[in-house]
DNA sequence: GAGTAGATCCTCT
DNA sequence: GAGGATCTACTCA
């Protein structure tokens, strides 16, 4: 299992990058805790261009700052007041583009992410969806502009990927606010795997 | 099983 | 001062 180097995150198209990044493995160890899932749901978010980004328009603020830095870094940003968001920042630097990952399954520290999401036993709701990816993995706001090439927080390839029929696209979740670009399909997950959020239709 | 409301706080206007 | 890249629980059928 090797860390993925930072070229890996700094090429120019973020779908590219989205869709490598299912099947790969994130990995935390926060305060000695270690925990890992390998990455099932993802969603890019293309910076300027893209409505449903912070950074629509090129708008820049102390938040959004993060997202301008070179790729490789991990940007957090709290949600409804409770939801920890985990996004991985993408391109060079001043292209503010971002993944947002969706949902792993679970692989290692399972007893501590079930801790840490106060529940009694193993489901699929443990890390389905952004909320839950980032509770069970102990990601929080704070952890935010942190490197993933660091040794508490990164992304690990085992040598195992998907076939292609097997990722699916599809428009984003919960960016209705977002006019016409709601409607890119730029999510994608691994089609048929439980751990994939439902299916919200609105 | 489906639909809806409430939680809860940081960031930008 | 408003609203958001969400989740859960509770209602009603």
């Amino acid at each position: 299992m090797k860390k993925l180097p930072g070229s890996f995150y700094q090429r120019d198209n973020v779908l590219i990058v989205a869709k490598e990044l299912l099947g790969k493995i994130l990995v935390t160890k926060f305060d000695g805790v270690d925990t890992s899932g390998r990455i099932v749901e993802v969603e890019a978010y293309k910076g300027e261009i893209d409505k449903a980004s912070h950074a629509y328009g090129g708008r820049r603020t102390n938040r959004t700052e993060v997202m301008y830095a070179h790729g490789g870094i991990a940007y957090v940003y709290l949600c409804y007041g409770i939801h920890h968001l985990f996004n991985v920042v993408t391109n060079t630097k001043d292209i503010p583009h971002a993944i947002l990952v969706r949902a792993l399954e679970p692989l290692k520290g399972i007893a501590d992410m079930l801790l840490r999401t106060n529940k009694e036993k193993l489901d699929f709701s443990l890390t389905k969806g952004p909320g839950n990816v980032s509770k069970s993995l102990g990601i929080q706001t704070k952890h935010t502009g942190i490197s993933l090439l660091s040794k508490e927080l990164f992304i690990a390839d085992d040598g195992m990927s998907y076939a292609k029929k097997e990722i699916m696209a599809s428009p984003r979740i919960g960016v209705d606010y977002a006019g016409k670009d709601a409607e890119l399909q730029y999510r994608f997950y691994v089609k048929g795997n439980p751990y994939v959020s439902g299916k919200i239709v609105k």
